[in-house]
DNA sequence: ACACAACATTCAAATATCCTTATATATTTT
DNA sequence: AAAATATATAAGGATATTTGAATGTTGTGT
């Protein structure tokens, strides 16, 4: 695939905060309602309603009614692999382009490809 | 490994930006510097280097000089791994929840483990 | 029908992000 | 040394995000 849709950066973006990442790290646990993420997370009921609308709102969660529970789940496939990737253990860094040593000075070396 | 470090979701944060997005797929092909960004991206200068510039102190990418160039490369090696994740193709959604149907209505099924 | 429980929505304020314009710095060329 | 090139940084305003406070909605039990 070529670069990827405009879509799939925003839902990148969604996904890159610190409370919707723990609401997504735990739905791919299993099914959880408002009170339980209330509880689990610290922050006031509304503001877990923002970030679960915020997550629906993408198409990355959805819910299924319970009495009068909402109970969330995940639907986007993206979730598990980019939890994988952040859970991923990194060790050093990629190498350094080979062709040009990072104290070279000098002319640029051509065509910029690698 | 348990929740990833508040580090690796602000670096999920950095990258997710469409402009960021597209400076580091080129990288990801080979060392460019900011000269050939300016032309890629089709944007001013200052904003590249701006972009870059968080990038840079992010410990995303980083530079070698090359006379009056600056070729920038990619370091983190989270990277590949989510363009990797961006580039996927997905069809359908996660299955539902096998416990709940969508349509069930009545009490919650106890612990909400899965 | 009424009260309560679980959750959503709205509004406003604080803060952060983004881009533009202007200016500064460093390196090479002349 | 002066000019030009390549890039960085700073300052500012516009826009977007985030959160708290208040209020609305819907389903359940009595």
């Amino acid at each position: 695939m070529a670069l990827p849709q405009k879509n799939k950066i925003e839902t990148l973006r969604v996904i890159a905060h610190p409370v919707r990442f723990r609401i997504l790290d735990e739905l791919a646990k299993g099914v959880k309602c408002v009170s339980d993420f209330e509880d689990f997370l610290g922050i006031s009921q509304p503001n877990v309603s923002q970030h679960l609308a915020l997550l629906r709102n993408h198409g990355i969660i959805d819910y299924y009614m319970d009495g009068r529970l909402r109970c969330y789940f995940l639907v986007d496939p993206i979730v598990p692999d980019i939890l994988d990737v952040l859970k991923k253990e990194y060790t050093g860094t990629l190498p350094a382009p080979a062709c040009c040593p990072v104290t070279k000075k000098g002319k640029y070396p051509g065509d910029r490809t690698n």
